[in-house]
This record gives C-alpha cells, structure tokens and sequence, in this order.
DNA sequence: AGTTCTTTTCGAGAGGTCTCGAATAAACGC
DNA sequence: GCGTTTATTCGAGACCTCTCGAAAAGAACT
C-alpha cells in the first residue's frame, strides 16, 4: 500500500494563486531546488544534495508540484523535475525571478 | 493586564528575511491592508473596511509589523500605520511590486 | 526470484497560523 | 468621573507545516 503509486496530478496553471506561489518560496529548501533546477535544468529528485530526510524532500517537491511550480514524470526509477516557468512568467510576470533574485 | 501597553517593536530591515516578506504577503487580507496604504497612503487601523474581526485584524497588524512590512506609532487613540517601502524596495528592489501585482 | 536503487506514504511530534469572542486598557469628550 | 472609541491581549478551536524514521512499492539488474 505504500511506495510510489498515486496519479501525478498537476494544476492548471489558471488554477494557481498567488498565495500558492509565495507558500511555496517562503521556504529555503524549496527555493534552492527551485534555484537549482534554472540553473541546472531538469534533474531526479535524488540530485538535489540538499541536507534533509529523503521523505522530508519528498514532501518539499509534492508541495512545488502541487502548488504549480514544477511538473514531474517518472523515467524508470527516477521521478524527473522541471520548472513550469514560462507558464509561471505568463501568469505572474517576472515574480519567480523577483523572489528568488531577493536572496 | 490587556488592552494597549506593549512598546511597539520594528525589525531593522537588515534582519527582514525573504522568507518574513513572503510569509506575511502570502495571505489575501495582510495584502489588502498593503495595497491600501500605499493607494491611499498612512491610515489607522481602524480604517480598513475589512470583514474580519477586530482581533484579527490585529493579528494582521502585528504580523506584518513583525515582518518588517509596515511601522505603527500611536496618536491619541488611533494606531497609525505606514508602509516601510522605501527601506523594503532598497533591500528587496521590486519585490513588494512585483508581488501586489501578480493578484 | 532476489537485490539494489529511488522515491513515496504513513505516523507522529513540535510548532505555527487564522479565526473568533471576551476581557482589558488608554485616550478623548462630556 | 463616566461613557465612547479604538485597538490590544488572552484563550481556545481548527487546521496546516516541517521534520524525521520506518515501511513499502516499482524499476532495473543479476
């Protein structure tokens, strides 16, 4: 009953709310796996190096997939992550790079 | 024991985080009572027309006064309160804007 | 079939947030 | 002094968040 099984769901982009947005960056972990995936480009979940329990950035990344951050599909064993930025940027110009130029 | 007795404390804006401005814009009444002092300029906080109660308000006041957000001084029997965004555009540039604008 | 790798869900603990009503207090006007 | 206005603190309820370890599942490989 456990594991990896459940439909990825993805809002839609008209769906997402400011407060989904600055919920999900008001929160360091999340902004360097944000960070990370601009600077680096689509990555697994497991090549982020960041200092916290497996199930801990689980959590951190169903947050960003939920709140409409980012999109994830399954390669194999492997979960893959892009930003929906330019989804993002059409909706709220220029408020991902704002937030995350701030620090 | 209650009521209005506790000095007003303002963070020095070198100590607001990105993680207190988000946070404390991240809620739909706290950026109302923002966008209205800037349309309309320095008010009380009586004057907000916000249907929430009076306690809650005040928490929205503290909250945001705690984040660095806004400055609160008492005259007479009104509690006076302006928008810190000089200091809060210098050390975030456009954040705050960027922000209101996306709702 | 069994093992390893990757990631998730569950359960629990600690702590935070939004909301309200009731009680309280300071300042002003009569 | 007394009542009114303005705004706060306290206490409580409902709910959400971050964190972790343990257990579990799917994919790939032998």
């Amino acid at each position: 009953m456990l594991g990896r099984w459940t439909p990825l769901s993805h809002p839609e982009i008209a769906d997402v709310t400011v407060d989904d947005v600055l919920r999900a960056l008001a929160d360091p972990t999340r902004r360097k796996i944000v960070r990370l995936l601009i600077a680096e480009g689509d990555r697994p979940c497991g090549t982020f190096g960041l200092p916290v329990a497996a199930s801990t950035l689980s959590h951190h990344f169903r947050s960003l997939r939920e709140a409409g951050l980012i999109r994830q599909w399954d390669e194999g064993r492997k979960r893959m992550n892009t930003l929906r930025l330019d989804e993002l940027d059409t909706r709220f110009p220029g408020l991902v790079d704002t937030i995350l130029a701030a620090d």
